[in-house]
DNA sequence: TTTTATTTTCAATTATTTTTGAAAGTTCAA
DNA sequence: TTGAACTTTCAAAAATAATTGAAAATAAAA
């Protein structure tokens, strides 16, 4: 394969795997255009690659800066912007963890949380049953948040030697 | 809180994270309401309970059991079909992560392989970017998945305890 | 067999999300 | 200031996804 072609494939790729996981397509694929690019890219650059309207670029170019995914560059002497992705991919795992967990886990362990309040007559299956799977799902979340909390501040090369060094 | 509220409020909240991840919003809510009911529903139950149309809940309840996330149960004399859903946190959790990896991780590793399997000129700068971005996802990529199949086979308590032995 | 209860299918509709593109806004050099 | 270069906004259009509901299919009972 050549390097033009795996080039499509991965943007391609990489647009599929964001879309199946909540993340626009367009946003996806902008990212991994600009993390297989060596230098930073203009809008327009982004728009010609793409094949995407001006709008679209702006808007998923400053929704990938609010992801904390990208930057703007400006080059000395040039109005226009230039952006560049973080090419570190822990951090950008970590980052893409941490907006996740603000924006969608810490919601619903508020809400988790709340129900698990809930008191009721113990006799009633329909209160047991509420009660149990509402815990049990707490529970599940309260270990899922402490880890990814352990991940956002881990080092990479620690993070992995110490999940493997148990579960391997 | 009463319980009915809370049980309005846990479908309602099950149902817009399963949407943020991609999953079909009603059949988030679906899976919410059978897993907070102490006996199995049937199709007319949960047409009335959430409001849905009947070929709606029908191609629902089909792709929760592709999900392996719940069973139909007949009873002696009836013909109606019951649906239960599985209970136990883990067991769902360990569910999701194997349908999902089936899903899209797989392919996605597929596609990154061969893309690492490009060859280039070491000197190209684009060839380099690529390279080491593609490189690093894999990794990572192959990490996870080590991971997600220990998690598929392990006991809940075990997992959780090696997990926090070391992270802490 | 025929009737009745129930499930499944799927074309059409409705709802939601994404994208466009042109106008408005901004910045800055002249 | 003016105007060229560039960015942002957002209503409308297009694309995509989800839902409906009635007809067809299936299965059991009469």
């Amino acid at each position: 394969m050549e390097l033009a072609e795996g080039k499509q494939k991965f943007i391609e790729a990489w647009g599929r795997l964001g879309s199946e996981w909540g993340i626009n397509r367009t946003m996806a694929q902008v990212h991994a255009l600009l993390l297989i690019s060596p230098e930073a890219l203009t809008t327009e650059d982004i728009m010609d690659q793409l094949s995407i309207s001006r709008g679209n670029a702006n808007m998923t170019l400053r929704d990938l800066i609010g992801w904390g995914l990208i930057e703007k560059q400006h080059r000395p002497g040039e109005r226009k912007e230039y952006f560049y992705a973080e090419k570190d991919v822990w951090t950008i795992a970590r980052q893409v963890a941490q907006e996740r967990k603000k924006r969608e886990l810490d919601p619903v362990l508020k809400v988790l949380n709340e129900l698990s309040a809930i008191k009721g007559d113990e006799k009633n299956p329909e209160y047991k049953t509420f009660k149990k799977s509402v815990g049990d799902i707490n529970k599940l979340a309260k270990n899922v948040d402490k880890t990814l909390t352990t991940m956002m501040k881990a080092e990479e090369s620690w993070f992995w030697g110490s999940i493997f060094k148990i579960l391997k």
